[in-house]
DNA sequence: TATGAAATGTAAAGAAATGTAAAAGTTGAA
DNA sequence: TTCAACTTTTACATTTCTTTACATTTCATA
């Protein structure tokens, strides 16, 4: 099944599409402003992303150029019928599809069909989460949330857990606090917020190996043998 | 080209996956019973193995806890939805993946190619040998973040560790003050900054040979015996 | 060769980021 | 509700980075 993020203030909008996509076999969230849907987009648990141009906090151009930093995730836009179009959808911004309002449910439901099976055809679902991540002596289980050392089992909170796999998939390479901040706090990482630092130390506690270095004013990295 | 063992019992399903997988470009065999997959899986001779939990003659699990005591093949397992899948992918029973029946072949495509990619990645990584610089008596692991000289450990601080690399890459050659200021502490060099000066001021003292040459107006250079 | 401006070396002070114990706030289950 | 586990904030120690200040070196030029 898949998984449909609205983005559009408009909250009557929402619902309605939202009905539609449901009864057409979608699961679909909705948020009605930029800064909370870039948020939810950046997690990663969505298929495809339905982005209005219009939007309080953040606008959808600015939405869809801060998720393409480091996402592929496919988005289509909702615009005002006139503006230029051309350049939406253009590759410097990039921008799966459009779609000018107002709209019919039904040409949605086409193209999000067309986009979602050109991604799965070109498999950029290939980020699918590989179940088992095993650097060196540490094994962890995805779908089982659970983490091993030299085959023991280490009890982790949720948050520790997220924090070890991301830092697991990009191991021995840098990962910047702010993407561990919006990718598991899920929220913008704010100059005096210790949370994630608090959940790195009592991971690395828990860990009890040297792996996790800091890199200051940057962030952290899994270090792997060479 | 990748080979891939599909050990079940349902040989129309083998079939069907079969075809689609030889499409898609992987080479493909099958067999029908968990004893005789046990020993084809041993051959070693397949890049990853698709294996059904129930199976006559040896089910899926003692299949794969038998193979894991000698090898680290990489396994599917197809499994009926509703299993306490947590425990199938456990790592006390060594699958890499699963896969609940039934599926959607384009779905197995994806998940067989994630984990053939980790492995030929963590293959690389191993390899890689420009993850490990070593000049005379240091050596420096770069996924590692660690530096080592006469096989001792040198404490180095995060930038003063990005300096050395540098420095390495380029042993032997000039090193622009210019280059560095913006490739390390990631600004331009202004006039009166003399941080830069300072940490290799610092990586000096610590790595205590006399390595780091100045070119007076230009930068720094990393000498090594001709 | 002597001179002085510019560049460098480095100790030490100051600023910023991080580590972490402990307090405070949240959440979910019984 | 109450409690326990978890998360966030607070507060302070520590580490790391930058700036300052002054000594030293280099090198063009007189």
């Amino acid at each position: 099944m898949n998984k449909i993020l609205i983005i559009d203030d408009d909250e009557e909008l929402c619902e309605l599409v939202s009905e539609y996509l449901t009864v057409e076999g979608f699961e679909v969230n909705t948020v009605h402003d930029g800064e909370t849907g870039l948020c939810k987009a950046l997690k990663n648990q969505h298929d495809l992303v339905v982005l209005d141009v219009m939007l309080p906090k953040k606008n959808g151009f600015d939405v869809l150029r801060e998720l393409r930093q480091t996402s592929k995730l496919p988005v289509i836009m909702l615009t005002a019928r006139g503006d230029d179009m051309d350049k939406i959808v253009g590759l410097e911004i990039g921008a799966d599809d459009y779609l000018p309002k107002p709209f019919n449910p039904r040409e949605l439901v086409a193209r999000l069909r067309a986009i979602l099976r050109r991604a799965t055809q070109t498999e950029e679902r290939q980020q699918l989460a590989s179940e088992k991540l095993q650097i060196e002596d540490v094994e962890v289980s995805v779908s089982g949330r659970s983490a091993k050392r030299n085959n023991e089992e280490i009890p982790l909170t949720a948050i520790e857990f997220d924090l070890l796999v991301e830092l697991l998939k990009n191991a021995g390479n840098i990962v910047k606090k702010e993407d561990l901040s919006v990718q598991i706090l899920e929220r913008k990482l704010s100059p005096f917020d210790r949370s994630l630092d608090m959940h790195v130390s009592n991971l690395r506690k828990k860990l009890d190996n040297d792996k996790i270095k800091t890199i200051r004013s940057v962030g952290y990295i899994y270090t792997v043998k060479s």
